[in-house]
DNA sequence: GCATGATATAGATTTAATCTATATCAATGC
DNA sequence: GCATTGATATAGATTAAATCTATATCATGC
């Protein structure tokens, strides 16, 4: 029975590449055998034949024989070297993929509006995953704010009262609002004050945006009182210098002082403690691993 | 509402890397946006976001974020990088596959027992397809058959009766049994012969396995005579030195013997025509690119 | 020739990829 | 400030791929 080459068309019906396919393929081809290729992959033996096949289709033509044992064909050789890489490039991307999981590596852009409290966080982030690196600006919270809502940032360490829907926040701590005054200042001696002391003075404000500024004028209000402002200033550390050199009053929160021997820092009365110090994300920025492991270190604490 | 950080566990549903998420990643990177990623990739937009939104799963943490306008993520800016180096192997995959299937490149071994009739169409083959590398080697019928089931070679070009089963072939030639004389024999002058002409002639035969010997063998068991066989020599040219040599007389196909001065062939008569010259493979080798070219150039003759 | 080990096929099930239709969201103009 | 628009995400459905178990076929060695 003579069989004449049928001269149609044949392994035209295409069928994308896929990952399954290539591993199946390398698999069988480095271990000699579809069985011993299936258990090196922990799948069962159909599964490889079928994606042998499949690949073979997906190319329209033959990549191995079977016959004295299964080998390659001159194109299964050359397209095995080329399958070979792409696996390998798939295996470094996993590779990737888990060091930044594992904060092998990472980076985290932070944003900053109280120095004193965040800084010992930073420090416990970069001393837990000494991979991780770290960028850091400065702003106040209405900036801050603005900046993790655009992704300039990823997250911001402020003092804050209520977290608005898009965000997520974890408490660092609690400090009480305080006014600053020289060391020689008529009140300086007194243990704290309330806002009946202060309703005369002139006061040297955070720049709009501060929630120091938020919480002093709302503390006035309060008790009926208007804030007058001398000036403004956009910085917690010039604030420090205009008190000192005498042109009027500041306020800011405690431990925000630092150790200045020319100041005195005393506790505003009758402040509602509804701010705190928080970190401050997009509720999705969770899932971006050094955040995560941000959040995780200002829980803990 | 202060929502505090969840640190539970997150993204750690894992699902498996694809190509369509990988290439649904980088057209986004590339193209700015999902919608122009959608269109560069001829696929429609929901499909894209889904394919994003399951590589971030498989990657468990975001890879781009959205706010300004889209844009990735450190994560996201360093597999990008490798998952562009993936596809671009992929793509070379491909295109080995298409000069593998355009026979740009390609392999063929061939085995032949007629070197008369095969060579012709090898170099037709070679001529059509420049950059063919075929091999080439020599053997018997029956040896051809073994080594091609074998896969040693893809095909073999050789005088057969029928094909059996795994097999598939092409006519290539259709030329009658003759008898090679010395110019100074008896029989030389005669424009044929028949076996009865032949009975007391003593042959050189060729070796087992050979089609020649096979198809004389049983045109004089048709007359009721035994071929009666000097000695037995394994190659064709050798066979022709000894009938010069006037060892005995010998037998080949018409055309086989060139232009020897010293011998003629004469057909023989009363043998039917049942054998042919065949290009022969195994069926599923007529996948195979150059087979199928072979193939196609044999029918076309 | 029969037993055995290996490969392929069948049928069923789960998951992935893709679509259309629709909802949500953000930016922009009146 | 609200409405329009352009872009992205979600829902539900459908098709195709990947995988399994069970079974058939095939080749090999004794």
């Amino acid at each position: 029975m003579t069989t004449t080459a049928k001269t149609g068309e044949a392994g035209r019906r295409e069928g994308a590449i896929t990952l399954p396919t290539l591993r199946a393929f390398v698999a069988v081809s480095e271990a000699g055998s579809v069985s011993a290729a299936a258990e090196r992959l922990g799948l069962s033996q159909p599964t490889i034949s079928v994606q042998l096949a499949a690949l073979e289709q997906a190319c329209g033509m033959p990549l191995m024989h079977r016959k004295p044992r299964i080998a390659l064909t001159p194109a299964g050789e050359e397209l095995f070297v080329r399958a070979r890489l792409i696996l390998s490039r798939v295996s470094e991307f996993e590779g990737s993929v888990r060091d930044l999981r594992d904060l092998q590596r990472g980076r985290i852009s932070i944003g900053l509006s109280t120095p004193h409290f965040a800084l010992p966080l930073i420090a416990r982030l970069c001393a837990a995953y000494p991979a991780i690196e770290s960028s850091v600006a400065l702003g106040n919270t209405a900036t801050l704010l603005d900046e993790i809502q655009r992704c300039r940032i990823d997250v911001g360490i402020m003092t804050l009262e209520e977290t608005p829907p898009p965000f997520v926040s974890a408490l660092i701590a609690a400090p009480r609002l305080a006014i600053c005054v020289r060391r020689d200042d008529p009140l300086a001696s007194r243990p704290s004050v309330s806002v009946s002391d202060l309703v005369d003075r002139s006061f040297i404000l955070r720049e709009k945006g501060s929630m120091t500024l938020k919480v002093l004028r709302r503390a006035f209000a309060a008790e009926g009182q208007v804030l007058q402002g001398r000036f403004e200033l956009g910085a917690r550390e010039a604030i420090k210098e205009a008190v000192a050199a005498g042109l009027g009053i500041g306020a800011m929160f405690e431990a925000e002082l630092g150790d200045d021997p020319r100041l005195r820092l005393l506790p505003l009365d009758g402040v509602p403690a509804t701010t705190g110090v928080y970190a401050v994300a997009l509720r999705e920025s969770l899932d971006i691993p050094a955040v995560r492991a941000l959040f995780e270190l200002a829980a803990s604490a």
